[in-house]
DNA sequence: ACCGGTCCCTGTTAGC
DNA sequence: TGCTAACAGGGACCGG
């Protein structure tokens, strides 16, 4: 499930085999692909033939490729979905949604989603809220991270934890002031960005936090930890570009990722815990799972778990 | 404003 | 064997 090693891993597949090349026709097979294009697959596709792909930008989980016309072509890649650049003549799949022809004679770029909780959009770029001031102007090389510049519609997310922008105390503050569990707050792509349900865990099982550990009781010293765990698990997934369960997820080139093999705590109920060797325990929590250690990771006793 | 819960999707798997 | 139900899960949205 792409998270934010996954799409970084596409990002860089992208800025490789499509940036700086010119768009020549797109076609959208599924228009629940192009949904929160508002004004329709049309315009969709109106508002990118002729326009040249000039970078390819990530924070958290959205992708988008700026153009040479004040827009950005975003991507969200929800569950199931694919980024790939593959020859004209190669086989269409059943999930192929959105296809991007290009001017010259290189491969095109093609959307495809199983699931169909992905989508792609063009938008507006707009000044990035979580940068102000003379510092709008830097931050160009840091990791998946552009510019001064986010699309409409990623406006609202917080910063990933690996960006320039990404402000640790502040985070600590805001963390501080939620009343929920640190896994929620977590997942809560407002307050931080990136971390989805498999690499929540595993930042938790690094951190040795409990996922239901109440937010307004983390100690500084249990936030830096947490922030330790997060940046060391996405950077680790980074490297081994990107995690896969199934035949689902591949990154641009169609190669699946491996990090599935480092997981220490998501998937791994019943195995013993790489550090105390305690089996790993399988939580039902908001209509999914959360797995952790019992021994590395105790329940906070205030809930009376 | 914040919080928890529901729904959208479809392919795979478990269970009867 | 063949059916149904559960499950996977990011994020938009809704009601309290």
């Amino acid at each position: 499930m792409p998270e934010l090693p996954e799409v970084e891993t596409v990002r860089r597949g992208l800025e490789r085999l499509v940036v700086g090349r010119s768009v020549a026709a797109v076609q959208v097979d599924h228009a629940r692909a192009v949904r929160r294009h508002e004004a329709g697959a049309q315009d969709f596709a109106g508002l990118l033939v002729g326009r040249t792909l000039q970078a390819a930008v990530r924070r958290g989980k959205y992708l988008w490729l700026p153009l040479d016309s004040g827009d950005a072509l975003v991507a969200h890649l929800g569950m199931s979905g694919q980024l790939l650049a593959l020859a004209a003549e190669a086989p269409a799949g059943p999930h192929l949604r959105v296809r991007v022809r290009f001017a010259d004679s290189g491969p095109e770029l093609r959307f495809v989603d199983q699931r169909t909780f992905g989508g792609l959009a063009v938008q507006e770029l707009v000044r990035d809220p979580a940068v102000r001031g003379e510092t709008a102007v830097r931050g160009n090389t840091a990791v998946g991270v552009g510019a001064a510049l986010v699309p409409r519609g990623v406006a609202h997310i917080a910063p990933d934890p690996l960006e320039p922008a990404f402000d640790d105390a502040a985070f600590a503050a805001a963390l501080r002031k939620r009343r929920t569990g640190v896994k929620r707050a977590l997942l809560d792509q407002t307050l931080i960005s990136g971390i989805g349900n498999i690499y929540a865990d595993e930042a938790l099982w690094r951190a040795r936090l409990h996922w239901a550990r109440p937010t307004e009781a983390l100690r500084p010293i249990d936030v830096r930890r947490l922030l330790q765990g997060v940046r060391e698990v996405l950077a680790d997934a980074i490297e081994a570009g990107g995690t896969s369960f199934d035949a689902l997820y591949v990154n641009v080139n169609g190669e699946s990722g491996w990090f599935d093999r480092s997981l220490d705590a998501y998937g791994q109920e019943g195995r013993p815990c790489r550090r105390c060797g305690t089996p790993i325990r399988r939580d039902r929590w908001m209509n999914r799972s959360a797995y952790s250690c019992s021994k590395c990771q105790p329940r906070p006793r205030s809930l009376g778990l």
